[in-house]
Parts: structure tokens; C-alpha cells; sequence
RNA sequence: GGAGAGGUAUCGAAGUGGUCAUAACGGGGCUGACUCGAAAUCAGUUUGUGCGAAAGCACACGUGGGUUCGAAUCCCACCCUCUCCGCCA
């Protein structure tokens, strides 16, 4: 959520950045229903101010034994004045906030306009494979070897899902080991929260209201849904909050499936586990000051590349351009793996800086030891990592000959064996 | 699922229609006094949001409605927590 105050006092810079995340909003029109507010609530503030101070008089007249009926009756008018001014300033706020919670966040310093095609490529790591055999797609290598059974996953979920099996399951077990214990080194909490929230959660995140159809909900009373990232649940743990200063900063992780819907299907070009509706994902979570936000984003991003560095994996590093960063984020780095099969880099890490946008939507905030002053947060989240386009990037860029596939020396003590074989 | 109890500040808790909700009482925190220092003791202090240039005003007793001149207090709906019983991994 933005800040109305901001708005209000600087709106060309506002307007700049909305135009910047591709976002329309008429924020003159914003502006003209905050502009009526304010004058409802002046006029009904000091209708009340009167009204309770004449309030105070009928018991005093009322012990003297005198009578307050005229007075009442002068009262009960106010009172109708002042219901329906409450239910004018009602309506005011509520569709000043359903509007702010629908505007994105603007766009960091330095982040620059356009959509995807403006991403710029920050970082190399490793090089493109080649081979002196007919390389195999990771589907093929995956089914051959006996890490995945995607025709099993489908009987079981329906399209969208798979199954992994036997080596399958226990590589994808040794990459979340491989994360969890590397987050553990770098002094991060470990937390596995529930994995059906309440539509709160999906509200301070950011993905309500607009992505209400993006998650699983649930069939019941209320609205429950199944997280479609750790990141929904960790945005919640201090929500409605005032930490200390000294709590600050917060360096947590989580491990959840992560659930989605995908609605329209990009079954035909993302073949095998590129996109599904279901798939793990080891997720960093921070909590900062504002001034320490932007450190703590660099940091994100140099565990998140350290982790596919470590798994000897090309990738590139990017930096979104405005219109590819998600709503609720100022700034984002990709990390994206490529995948020899597709001639194209998938990404399996995104590492957001969110600044103070869901702390107002969550209320979180911090008070200054030294001012006592009241602030907001800011929230960083960064995948570290997904594991979903991890297994199909190590399989493909480390296949051999003969159809097998050599495992990352990370993983090694993980999994008990250097190279998966078929059998 | 059944029965009961309860949600008031940083914590415990009083307050069942009025003129002290920043809110009794107690604990904690902070500041000061006393002390070489600490403990103990004593005194003071300790919510957030909105509107406003400011003074100040308004709002908030789980949430949302209702009754009333006036609601923490009465009525309705919902949410949450705890205890006991049942069921279950």
C-alpha cells in the first residue's frame, strides 16, 4: 500500500512511478476522494466535540434535579447529523483503501521502465554446456532414470502435477537439505508455517485483492487458501505489530510447498516440471529498517546465487525492469538457470525488495530506541531456492554419454552417491 | 462435534448506562532521589490512529451492526482464545 501522505504531497512522483509499473490509476481522482474525506471528518469532528461536551451537562442536570428534556432533544438532532456524516466518512475511507490496496508499489531508484524485454543481465555464472552427443531434454532424463513418473502424477493430482520417485525423491530431498543447512550457517530461522492462510495473509502480502483467483481456496465458510509461497505466511508473523528496534533485523527462512493454480496454461511450451501447480520451495524472508533494507537485498541475492554457485549450475542474474517486478515490489533480481532442452533461462530465484509497501498493508511496524517514534518495516523476500527448474537444470546440464547424470558435490553427502545412473 | 469461560494499555486485572479511558489496583519498563555501587524504598513517567499551521479536537475496551441524548457496560451477528468431554493423525 502506498502512502496516502506521499500521494497527497508529491503526486507527479507518484503518478511517474505508477506510470513506470504500467499501472493507469487515476490518482487526480484519488486525490479529489481524499480531499473529501478530510472535510467529513472536519465537519463531523467538531459536531461531535460540541456534542459531547452538551453530553456532559445532562447528568449534571439531571443530579440538580432539574430537567434535560430540552437539551436531549437538541442532542438526539445532533446525533442524527452525526450518524449519517459516520456513514458518509465511512464510505469515504473505505473507498480510498479499496483503491490503495489495488496500486502497486512504485518502482525502486534505478529500476528501469518497461517490461521484461527491458531486464538487464547483471551477472553471468558458468557456461553454456556442450556436448558431443545428442543431448536429452530433462522429461526424457528424468522418466529414463527414474526421478520422475509424470504420467502416475497425473492420475493421482490431474494435469499440472507429477510424481517424484524413489532417486527422484531424495535428490529433490538433498536440495532442500543442501538450502536448509546453508541458511542455517548464515545464522538464518528456520520456520515451517501452516499452509492454509486466511485471506488476510494473501491481503498484506499484496496478492489480494487482485490474485484472488491465482490461489487454491478452499470450499468452506470464510475464505482459506493454500499459500501459493512461503513468503505469504512469513509477511504475516509480525502483522498488526510495533517490534523493538533491537528486534531488527529479522533473517528467517521457511520450507513449503508453494501452490497454484496457473490459470491458462503454459503446459505446451513448459513441458515436465518447468510449471506446475505444486512444488517446493525453500524461501528467505527479512525484516528490516529502512535504511537497512537495501543491504539486506544485496545480501539475499548474493545467498541465493552462492546456493546455484554451489551446485556448479549456469545461470544469469538479472534485474527486472519495472512492469516484470510484481506488484508489491520496489526492486527484484532473478536468478535464471538455463535449460539446454529450451535454449532459454528459466528462473528458479526471485529476490524482491518490498520497502514499506506490506508493512502498511500488514501494519507492521518498529519503534526508534532513541526517538520512540513509530515506522514501518521493510519486508525482503528471495526464493532460495525453488526447486522445481533446479532438478530439470541438473539433469540436463550435467547428463553424460550414456544417459547418465553426475551430481553436484553438494548434494553428495545428501544423497549418498556421485552419479545417478539408470538401472 | 458437545458444554462452559473469556477477549479492556507492555503484562495481570477492576470497571454492568453518565459528569477522571491514559483507563482504578498490582507487576514490568523508563527517569529521578537516596547509595561508593546495587538491592530495597520513595517520587514521577509509560497507547495508537486520524484531522489540524498550531492550540487542540475526534476515534479506539476482539470485529461489525443496533438501541440511547449518552454504551466497555444493554441487544444482534461474526472472529478469536482457553478449559472440560467426544472424535481423530
Amino acid at each position: 500500500m502506498l502512502d496516502m501522505n506521499l500521494i497527497r504531497s508529491n503526486p507527479e512522483f507518484v503518478k511517474a512511478g505508477l506510470e513506470k509499473k504500467g499501472c493507469d490509476a487515476d490518482i487526480d481522482a484519488l486525490l479529489e476522494m481524499d480531499q473529501k474525506r478530510r472535510s467529513l471528518v472536519t465537519e463531523n469532528e467538531a459536531l461531535k466535540a460540541e456534542r459531547n461536551r452538551l453530553n456532559k451537562e445532562i447528568p449534571i442536570l439531571k443530579k440538580r434535579g432539574e430537567d434535560a428534556a430540552a437539551l436531549m432533544a437538541q442532542l438526539k438532532g445532533m446525533a442524527d447529523r452525526v450518524k449519517v456524516l459516520d456513514e458518509a466518512q465511512n464510505a469515504a475511507e473505505e473507498e480510498i483503501r479499496a483503491f490503495l490496496l489495488r496500486l502497486p508499489n512504485l518502482p525502486a531508484e534505478g529500476v528501469v521502465a518497461g517490461g521484461k524485454e527491458n531486464n538487464q543481465v547483471v551477472k553471468r555464472f558458468g557456461e553454456k554446456p556442450s556436448w558431443p552427443f545428442e543431448p536429452k531434454n530433462h522429461v526424457e532424463l528424468c522418466a529414463e532414470l527414474g526421478l520422475i513418473d509424470y504420467e502416475r502424477g497425473v492420475k493421482m493430482g490431474g494435469n499440472g502435477y507429477w510424481l517424484y520417485t524413489d532417486l527422484g525423491a531424495r535428490l529433490e530431498w538433498a536440495l532442500l537439505n543442501y538450502f536448509i543447512t546453508e541458511h542455517i550457517k548464515d545464522g538464518y530461522t528456520f520456520m515451517l508455517p501452516p499452509h492454509i492462510l486466511t485471506y488476510e495473509c494473501g491481503l498484506t502480502a499484496g496478492q489480494f485483492p487482485k490474485f484472488e483467483e491465482d490461489v487454491y481456496r478452499l470450499a468452506e465458510e470464510g475464505f482459506h487458501f493454500l499459500l501459493p509461497t512461503a513468503e505469504t505466511a512469513l509477511i504475516n508473523l509480525y502483522r498488526g505489530e510495533i517490534l523493538d528496534e533491537d528486534d531488527l533485523p529479522r533473517r528467517l527462512f521457511a520450507y513449503t510447498p508453494c501452490y497454484r493454480r496457473e490459470a491458462g496454461s503454459y503446459r505446451a511450451s513448459e513441458r515436465g516440471m518447468v510449471r506446475g501447480h505444486q512444488f517446493n520451495k525453500v524461501e528467505m524472508f527479512g525484516y528490516t529498517k529502512p535504511e537497512d533494507s537495501a543491504r539486506m537485498h544485496e545480501e539475499l541475492i548474493g545467498k541465493a546465487c552462492r546456493l546455484v554457485e554451489g551446485l556448479g549450475l549456469h545461470y544469469q542474474l538479472s534485474k527486472l525492469a519495472a512492469q516484470d517486478c510484481s506488484d508489491a515490489m520496489a526492486t527484484t533480481f532473478d536468478i535464471e538457470l538455463w535449460l539446454p532442452s529450451m535454449n532459454e533461462y528459466k528462473e528458479c530465484s526471485s529476490v524482491s525488495n518490498a520497502m514499506d509497501y506490506q508493512a502498511r498493508r500488514g501494519n507492521i511496524r518498529f519503534r526508534r530506541k532513541d526517538t520512540k517514534k513509530i515506522e514501518f518495516v521493510h519486508t525482503l523476500n528471495g526464493s532460495g531456492l525453488a526447486t522445481s527448474r533446479l532438478m530439470p537444470a541438473i539433469v540436463e546440464q550435467f547428463q553424460q554419454g550414456d544417459g547418465s547424470v553426475v551430481v553436484p558435490e553438494v548434494l553428495r553427502p545428501f544423497l549418498g552417491m556421485d552419479v545417478i545412473r539408470r538401472r
